[in-house]
DNA sequence: TTAAAATTAAACAAATGTTTAAAACTATAT
DNA sequence: ATATAGTTTTAAACATTTGTTTAATTTTAA
């Protein structure tokens, strides 16, 4: 057993629920049940985890974004609609880390810990962005506002991931139960992205309505 | 002056820039110039700060949502827009206190603080739901999904709200200044969200393309 | 066997929210 | 005006909690 990798993990998961403020050494190492010391010993520091976490993951970010892209096989509604995929697709797996990572995101101090962490993340929404400002030049896309439809599909799926609460509250059904680990919400969420932004971006051919 | 006011306004100041855990109540007291023993002695605790804080704007938050729900002289897209319009407002220029009561929505835990607002906030959530569920119903929208639908609208404004880096940025132009108090950017924000959820809600008639 | 690495229990210093008891201030009644 | 009761403010102390360190012990591997 690896105990450096067990209090990361164990690490991750507090702060996802708690926050790193309101996490001390004393619950990891208990829920952990290693030596408190053991932290110090092989982060540092308690932000030494933090930033461990954040390296371990932050690769993961750099998902294929930039290969799909310039993927000369797609048009610009396919790009977006795969890289709305890939979106929802990490940050579902990931929700735990992604919770950390958008709470230290928007704590707007501390930004040395995580600014590699901004600096894909920012990476990643320009090239959306881009993709975007591509297909308006073109005339395949309305003229919309590039950088807040990005802001809304973001803002979208991290709504959703973010406030336990209100997502019991609100999609719990009657048993009040935390849908996120059911596939089929998921796959709601896909849905309704890809939908809302491509009712966004294309004018569609009057069928018959 | 009133001193007690004066701890509240300083202290959900604190609360905005740095988060309730990380405020110290030295820090309000040493900010707002006054002896540190009087947060206790005025609230409480620390807690009780952050609750007269909540009591305070909650009651803000219950807007004419409801109003706008029962006007007849209004069909279902412009009660949207209204809707809209209002969330941003209200969230703009109450942006300080948005900005603790959902990184402490978000937080899952100590729910009892918020109840209350959480309350109003899912029913606020709720008004807006059926309204669209009713648009549906009357086949003037289309048949999308209502809960999430509303997901992005909040979402997107409170994405906008919370991060104050990815705001710079991303939208701060060179200088990276942050843009939420240039009323050009609420206006942009308006435009997009109505923009988007109204090309979401209604397909429309083919024009001339 | 031995040297390095990992783990443990205990102690440490700093920071935090809270309380206390005295002082200063305010307003009211005499 | 003066005394008095109540409120507000102050400085200091308090008990806890926090992250970290230390020194001894155990485990691991060469």
């Amino acid at each position: 057993m690896d105990t450096k990798e067990h209090i990361m993990q164990v690490g991750m998961q507090l702060f996802a629920e708690k926050g790193y403020e309101t996490t001390t050494i004393r619950d990891i190492a208990s829920k952990a049940k290693v030596n408190l010391a053991l932290i110090s010993y092989h982060f540092g520091s308690k932000e030494g985890l933090l930033k461990n976490i954040f390296q371990q993951r932050a690769l993961n970010l750099q998902f294929q974004i930039w290969e799909i892209s310039n993927d000369k096989s797609l048009n610009e509604l396919q790009k977006v609609h795969l890289m709305i995929d890939y979106y929802i697709d990490k940050i579902f797996t990931n929700h735990q880390f992604h919770r950390v990572m958008m709470r230290e995101l928007f704590s707007s101090q501390s930004e040395e810990v995580h600014s590699d962490t901004i600096d894909i993340f920012t990476e990643n929404a320009k090239i959306v962005i881009s993709i975007i400002e591509k297909g308006i030049k073109k005339k395949v896309f309305r003229n919309i506002d590039p950088e807040l439809c990005f802001a809304s599909i973001i803002g979208t799926i991290h709504h959703l991931m973010h406030s336990t609460i209100l997502r019991k509250r609100i999609f719990g059904g009657k048993e009040k139960k935390d849908p996120i680990l059911e596939p089929s919400f998921k796959k709601r969420v896909t849905k309704h992205i890809q939908q809302m932004i491509e009712h966004h971006l294309i004018a569609e051919k009057n069928n018959n309505n």
